[in-house]
DNA sequence: TTTGCTTCCGTTTTT
DNA sequence: CGGAAGCAAA
């Protein structure tokens, strides 16, 4: 990033001709734009009203993206700007690639470049790395991430003498980022809060946390925000440059904004006064990570002038089911209003069930999936989403049985998987030696004798002479503070840096990072491990690789990396999503299944009691952006049991069910024909007819359970839960069809993608009964593993 | 330095 | 109950 780019010439100070014959504005124009064409009324006002600040209160499903685009396609169409002087920021990496290739369907390859469309966070860091030095920063600073930033302040904690167990560096690491969300630096702490930790140490150490990130010439996160801030408060200059550069300002999903990104906003905003913030207060699910609805609910009195549009046409879902989703949300009373509404049919109601239990709930979901299929629906056009990822489990385990294949979308995101940052670590390490946090990672990774006490004297060497790890290393092989053996255990690990260092230039950065790992042992590591994740691990060394070939150079790539890399694996065909409903914020499907409505789950108990009132809205409006990604079919289940860390508790149908409109909601029994919980019960808040926890049902099964599977192998209590529980189609079902025989025989070995490889104890048609290594013994159908 | 055992804790997650 | 993290023993 070190070759000054186009900036200084391209558009500064220099004013765009208003229309340019043979240009995007000529093109576009002709006919009435196309990318006008198909707008509603609101939409094509939210597209047209360029000048001034503009709030688009956009409704889930109403076309909210379409908007964005098409109103950037009109500030370029009609000569307004160029692509390089319209800032368009978003959340995710994923919205701002989305938007991108809109864009460029509606004007082609006029909007190449629109350099400043990005995430809060890439824009920052290109803003950034322009004027690092005016931030103490050299314009090559790391971006390090969640996991770096705990063990530095581990460094630091420990510095400092504080006891890291009564001060987890953990919260301390939460309280920073809340800070830096904040728009707070250590010397704006407000007293109260910088006293709250390590006895009145909070603000000092989160001073002591941010020298040192500026000596390692790094920045977390919430740096690339509050720094950016800094420098245009500091630099009245510079905050001009960019005031003036961007001529149009673009927001999206403003309800997610917290407090930095807010203030940031605002400062750019003063310039041209064109700032255009596109959310819904209704979607606002991330107060408890920072963002603050209130910035959306604000904006008229923070934008003077400002004008709001509603977008209320939906154009996803049935009336049915927006009916129910108006109704659910209308319990909330901080909103700015606004209801959704449809010309298309009226469609199905959505359905509430009462199960028994968690079992139930994935075995009735399990059963009507295979009946929509039956249908014709396809299995990528349904989804399971839930509050908490652990509810995830049972319908993964119920899917397999069934062999329905899923997804599941979250998790660990593809750069923060250890192997894939160990290997960063590593390719770092070579490209900057200095980078203390990367050598520390991976100095004994794969392990070469170097542990904590070899570090622990580099440590203090480096710290004594001011030098990085790497130096301390090269000076520490000659002096005779290490034992011999982890001496030379240093100087190879020094030989092979240096080594790789050198062909940086020679070789291409792919071929290169192939060589580190090989050379370095940690192929080899993962090979030699034979436990599930194993193969998975290595498969995502591969695909880093072909990702970095990607890149012109290594270090463009690790530039890149940090805020830029995505965990999308397109894996084929039709399956079933899985996720939180966090995750399924902007996704649409046909059918939407939403299990779990008990109250301490949704709404979560730990919402309630931290956030109160709030919490509870945030809960709500969580369960209208579920029912709202909803295109046909959305299918609420509660059930009256429910496994909570291991126990057994009777849970109560959630408060959402109660608020959900009677005229548009069906109550369905559960499929065994059994409706254990009853929701007209609940309906009138009877708690009273919910018998004490110790004589309910679940209880006492729970008591058998626990009794029998304490002398039980696991798959047995597996058999024998089922049994237990009366007529069970699944298995006689699975169990008739398959008159097929197994291509597997008992001793075979196999490998199975989840659980990995096991060998076959039994054999029963289709299905097998697997002794898998790692995960104990499962009951699969052959179709999911192969020879191993 | 590494291992196996104990303890602790338990919602959501982008960059 | 199960996973992670921390800690004492080999």
């Amino acid at each position: 990033m070190s070759a000054p780019d186009s900036f200084e010439e391209a558009g500064h100070g220099y004013e765009p001709p208003a229309l340019r014959p043979g240009g995007i504005a000529a093109r576009a124009r002709v006919g009435g734009a196309r990318y006008l064409e198909g707008l509603n009324p609101e939409q094509r006002e939210a597209v047209e009203t360029l000048d001034g600040p503009l709030l688009v209160l956009a409704g889930a499903g109403t076309g909210k993206t379409r908007v964005l685009t098409a109103r950037m396609a009109h500030i370029l169409a009609s000569g307004r700007a160029f692509p390089g002087q319209i800032l368009a920021v978003t959340f995710t990496n994923k919205a701002a690639r989305e938007m991108k290739e809109r864009i460029a369907t509606l004007v082609g390859a006029a909007a190449e470049g629109m350099p400043w469309l990005g995430t809060f966070h890439a824009i920052s860091t290109k803003i950034l790395r322009r004027h690092a030095e005016l931030v103490g920063l050299k314009s090559s600073f790391t971006i390090i991430d969640t996991d770096d930033q705990i063990r530095l302040l581990k460094q630091v904690l420990q510095a400092e003498n504080i006891d890291d167990k009564r001060w987890p560096a953990r919260t301390l690491a939460y309280q920073i980022d809340n800070w830096k969300n904040r728009g707070l630096d250590p010397a704006h702490v407000p007293a109260g809060e910088a006293a709250a930790f390590a006895d009145g140490k909070g603000a000092k150490l989160y001073h002591v946390y941010q020298d040192r990130l500026k000596v390692l010439n790094a920045a977390d996160f919430g740096d690339l925000l509050l720094e950016s801030l800094r420098l245009f408060r500091e630099n009245p200059d510079v905050l001009k440059q960019y005031q003036d550069r961007f001529r149009y300002m673009l927001v999206d999903e403003y309800q997610d904004t917290n407090t930095v990104q807010y203030l940031w906003l605002k400062l750019l905003a003063q310039g041209r006064n064109n700032i255009c913030c596109v959310g819904d207060d209704d979607q606002s699910i991330y107060g408890w990570r920072g963002a603050d609805v209130d910035n959306i609910l604000r904006f008229e009195k923070d934008f003077p002038g400002a004008k709001i549009i509603r977008l209320e046409r939906n154009y996803r879902s049935t009336a049915h089911i927006l009916d129910v989703a108006a109704g659910l949300i209308a319990h909330n009373q901080g909103r700015l209003g606004k209801t959704l509404f449809t010309d298309g049919e009226k469609g199905d109601k959505p359905t509430v069930s009462g199960v028994w239990d968690s079992e139930e709930e994935a075995r009735t979901v399990g059963e009507e999936i295979e009946q929509l299929q039956h249908k014709g629906v396809r299995l990528d056009e349904i989804a399971i989403l839930v509050r908490a990822s652990f509810q995830m489990r049972e319908f993964e385990e119920r899917f397999i049985t069934l062999g329905l294949p899923y997804r599941v979308i979250g998790g660990p995101r593809f750069y923060e998987r250890a192997e894939i940052r160990d290997a960063l670590a590593y390719l770092r390490i070579t490209a900057q030696p200095d980078d203390d946090l990367a050598f520390e990672r991976i100095i004994n990774v794969p392990k070469r004798g170097l542990g904590d006490a070899s570090i622990q004297l580099l440590h203090d060497h480096a710290r004594r002479e001011r030098i990085s790890l790497t130096r301390a290393a090269r000076s520490m092989i000659e002096t005779e503070e290490l034992k011999p053996k982890q001496r030379q255990s240093l100087r190879d690990f020094l030989a092979d840096l240096d080594r790789w260092s050198a062909q940086i230039e020679q070789k291409p950065q792919g071929e290169l990072a192939e060589t580190i790992l090989e050379e370095s042992g940690y192929t080899d590591m993962w090979q030699k491990d034979r436990t599930a994740e194993a193969a998975g691990r290595l498969e995502n060394l591969k695909e880093l690789v072909r990702a970095m070939e990607e890149f012109p150079s290594l270090a463009a790539f690790l530039e890149h990396i940090s805020l830029v890399m995505d965990t999308d694996s397109q894996d084929a065909g039709p399956r079933v999503s899985i996720m939180t409903l966090h995750a399924a914020k902007g996704l649409e499907f046909e059918t939407v299944f939403l299990p779990g409505w008990e109250e301490g789950l949704f709404p979560h108990q730990r919402s309630l009691d931290d956030q109160g009132r709030a919490g509870l809205e945030e809960e709500r409006r969580l369960a209208y952006v579920g029912l709202t990604r909803a295109k046909r079919r959305a299918k609420i289940y509660f059930a009256t049991n429910r496994r909570i860390r291991g126990l057994w508790q009777t849970t109560i149908p959630s408060r959402f069910l109660d608020e959900l409109p009677e005229a548009h909601v069906e109550v369905v029994d559960s499929a065994s024909g059994r409706s254990y919980g009853n929701y007209a019960q609940s309906r009138f808040a009877n708690m009273d007819t919910y018998r004490s926890s110790y004589t309910t049902p679940g209880w006492q099964r729970a008591q058998r359970r626990n009794a029998e599977e304490q002398s039980e192998a696991k798959g047995g209590a597996w058999r024998d839960s089922s049994a237990r529980r009366g007529p069970l189609t699944i298995e006689g079902e699975l169990v008739a069809k398959s008159s097929a025989t197994s291509s597997f025989d008992k001793g075979a070995r196999v490998f199975h993608i989840k659980f990995g490889p096991g060998t076959v104890a039994a054999v029963d048609g289709n299905k097998l009964t697997v002794d898998f290594d790692k995960a104990g013994r499962k009951m699969v159908l052959e179709s999911f593993v192969q020879a191993a």
